[in-house]
DNA sequence: ATGGTGGATGCTCCA
């Protein structure tokens, strides 16, 4: 028995669910994590997810036309959260218990705008600060038992390896020192284990995301890792698999992102 | 140095 979630940030799930039945069928998962639903919780396409098998679900819907986050199961859930972060109530986080006790979480961090200077990017300044807060949360609720699954769009490549270039993206937001760091405390807060990373080394590329805007982006492979599952310690010698699902970026109508996944042994 | 695309909304913001 395995236990399959996966994570991705859809840029509007009602234009994405032609994707979804070719998705179950290639991935299998029990758990589905969204971000960027970008829909009022009465418009989520509910129907369709619990045909394929996913009648569990736990919304958190964005701001008028953006953010949002979701969970999708096959699973029962149980005791779903809603944290608001940063005093604005704009989708970017809900949590639920799986029935054996896995907390899981679908977290959708601000992508911060252009200018990589916090005093001068109020954007960017709040992207710093939400991974600060989410961190000292974290911290806060640390317990050695504690079996919890983070996934989402946590808009930050950490490693050389998860950029296309680290030396010209040093200054792009997503990949600046102060993110990294930022990113680098979170995982520290709970002492996370990049569950992607612990089955391909750091000296292989890895991208989820690739911009819409290069002329055929596969071509040119300018991308970034900002989709991420981590998991805790206790479940660290569960980890079975994990997967970025790059074939996906190539489905019309595209996400600029892919799914990735992890299989646990259950 | 610049502009490039896409999504939701409603004549612009966000990514």
């Amino acid at each position: 028995m395995t236990l399959t979630l996966l994570t991705w940030n859809v840029n509007s799930v009602r234009l994405r669910v032609p994707l979804l039945a070719p998705l179950v069928d290639a991935a299998r998962p029990d758990v589905i994590a969204l971000q960027e639903t970008k829909v009022a919780d009465g418009g989520f396409p509910l129907a369709t997810f619990a045909e394929l098998g996913y009648g569990h679900a736990a919304l958190n819907q964005g701001a008028r036309g953006h953010g949002g986050v979701a969970i999708l199961s096959r699973l029962p859930i149980a005791h779903v959260e809603r944290p608001t972060w940063c005093d604005r109530a704009d989708g970017r986080h809900v949590y639920a218990t799986l029935p054996d006790g896995i907390e899981v979480h679908s977290l959708y961090v601000p992508s911060g705008g252009e200018e990589s200077d916090p005093a001068a990017n109020p954007r960017f300044a709040h992207k710093l600060r939400f991974l600060a807060d989410v961190a000292t949360w974290f911290a806060a609720r640390k317990r050695p038992r504690n079996r919890f699954v983070l996934m989402g769009d946590l808009n930050v490549a950490p490693l050389e390896s998860d950029v296309w270039s680290h030396r010209q993206l040093l200054k792009v937001v997503s990949h600046t020192p102060a993110e990294v760091k930022a990113l680098a405390s979170l995982q520290r807060a709970h002492d996370w284990i990049d569950a992607v990373r612990y089955f391909v080394p750091a000296d292989e590329w890895l991208y989820s995301w690739w911009s819409y805007r290069a002329a055929d982006w596969a071509a040119s492979d300018k991308g970034r890792r900002l989709d991420h599952v981590w998991v805790t310690p206790p479940l660290r010698r569960r980890l079975r698999a994990a997967a970025v699902l790059k074939d996906v970026r190539g489905w019309e109508p595209a996400s600029d992102h892919v799914p990735v996944t992890v299989t646990l042994d259950a």
